[in-house]
This record gives C-alpha cells, sequence and structure tokens, in this order.
DNA sequence: CAAGATTGAGTCGTCAATCTTA
DNA sequence: TAAGATTGACGACTCAATCTTG
C-alpha cells in the first residue's frame, strides 16, 4: 500500500531522506483511510467532486489530479464500484463523460476527511513554533526557489 | 512513471507539500535512470548486491529494502530478463535462493550511480548553506523527533 | 510446524494504440 | 484532424495462499 522500495544503503544523500519521510507519511495516511474503505487516489477525486459542486468530465480531473487520462478511467471505475461516483453522460459533448458523486461518496469523503486530520495532528505533534513554515520553503527548493 | 496523484484541491496541509515534492524529486530521478533502463528500484537491488560483495538472498533483500517479499521476486524477475542479475542455488540451504549481479548488471550500477550524482547536483542547486542540514532535520521530525 | 520463495489477485501509476464524436 | 475516453500491456507495490525444504 507504500510507495518504492526503501534502498537504506543510500539513506545519505538528502533526497534518499526526503523520499523516506514522504513514504512514512504517505503510508500513515493512506493507513488511516484503508479503515475506510478509500485511498488518497480516491479522496482526491472525491473532493474535487465535492468543491466542483457538481459533475466533472473525467478529463478535467485527471488534468486537475496531474494524472494520465488512463488512470483516471480506472480509478473512476473502482469508485464506480464502491458505489462513490457514477459515470453520466454530458449533455453538450457526447464524446464527454462526467463522473458525479453519490450520497455514500459524500458520506464516506466527509468520514475521510475527519480521518485524514486526525491523522495529521498525529503526524505534526514533533514540530515546534515555526518549523512548519520553514519545511514548506525548503521544500519549495526542489521547485527552483 | 511517478508516484501519487497530487492532488492539487489539498496543498494546504504540510503533508500535501511534502508528498508533491517527494513526487517532483523521484520523478526526476526516474527520468534520470529511465534512458539506461534502470529505475530506482531496480538500481537498490544492485547497489546491495555490489556493497554486500557477494550473492544474497532475496528474503535478506526485501528485509534490507523494507519491502515484501513478493515483491523482490517479482523484481529479480525483471533484473534478470534485464540480464543484470542471476538466481543461483543457496548451497547451504536449499529453500534459499540467491541474486547474483552480473557482469552486465556492475555496468549499468555505475553508470546508473554517475547519473543519480548529476541529478542530485541539479536538485541541490537552489540550497543555501546549511539550508540541507536543516531540510533533513526538519523531515526527521515526522519519524517521532 | 517454521522459514524460504513463489503465485494470484488487486491498487495505483505509466505509455501506446484505438474508437467515437466534434 | 483533434479531442474525449477507453483498452491492453507493463512497473512497482500490497496481501493471502501455496509449495518446498529445514
Amino acid at each position: 500500500m507504500n510507495g518504492r522500495c526503501e534502498w537504506k544503503g543510500m539513506e545519505g544523500p538528502l533526497w534518499g531522506t526526503l523520499l523516506q519521510a514522504s513514504q512514512r507519511v504517505e503510508g500513515r495516511l493512506e493507513n488511516s483511510l484503508a479503515g475506510l474503505g478509500l485511498s488518497l487516489a480516491k479522496l482526491g477525486v472525491l473532493d474535487h467532486l465535492v468543491k466542483a459542486g457538481g459533475p466533472i468530465p473525467l478529463g478535467r480531473l485527471a488534468e486537475r489530479l496531474s494524472c494520465v487520462k488512463s488512470n483516471m478511467t480506472q480509478l473512476v471505475d473502482r469508485l464506480e464500484a464502491d458505489g462513490l461516483v457514477t459515470r453520466v453522460n454530458d449533455p453538450e459533448d457526447r464524446r464527454s463523460v462526467l463522473a458525479s458523486i453519490t450520497k455514500e461518496g459524500l458520506k464516506r469523503y466527509e468520514n475521510g476527511g475527519r480521518a485524514l486530520a486526525a491523522e495529521e495532528r498525529e503526524l505534526l505533534r514533533n514540530f515546534a513554533e515555526g518549523e512548519q513554515e520553514k519545511l514548506a520553503v525548503l521544500l519549495g527548493r526542489f521547485a527552483g526557489e
């Protein structure tokens, strides 16, 4: 349910430390969602659907979540199998397929959000005043300043 | 070739920034290896094989790379198909299978290491004096101090 | 039985090719 | 032709079940 192999032999370089920390955090978040029948990927789709306030074409979802279209097709397949989302035809463009969140999807989304918030508080327990901001700034160095 | 969906809607939380930065870095590293027919996962196995100075049982590899045994079975399958590693029988325990790096594997390992080092320099270009150490410390907060 | 490895099924991603509609 | 979505094949993971050997 995790990310990449940890590759402990290469912990020296900074990127090793970064990938490892990220993996640890992601693992904990995924874990907190798994019991609810959710994942970060699925929750991300639900989040966009909720914030958009209505059905969205799959292509737009893929674009906003920075992934490939075929990935969204499969992700929505699983969400539909879970009963959290349905596909509806776009009346304005017959090529387009819209993802629409269900009642159950909305409920699941709210539960997932609470679980995530709780896990987040846990994760940030060891940070002192102002350290979060510092970390965010330093992480930005990887994105060109 | 990347990690998780980016989930731009949730950039606010610190963990979102962390996962995003990690994904960016990992993507660049993977990219620099892809042209050589390598990946971080594969290079990690080769690295352990080289540093160990001889064949290692698959179980030990899985343990050291912090992944599940079945994952190592498949990873070694691909490495073997690439001609970078071979499976050899363990004379001391007939249950055990050892992974052994080939000449081609060693050559590939060295090329991969160089590519990684070059990409690493690129990645660290925007860091000022002492910032790397600060980042490492802050990332450690996620692992309980 | 316990320890090694493998197999089968499932999740989350990629890419290249295809099919339908604009 | 280009834009939308899907399909098929693959990489890198997970877990549960199995097979062989200690």
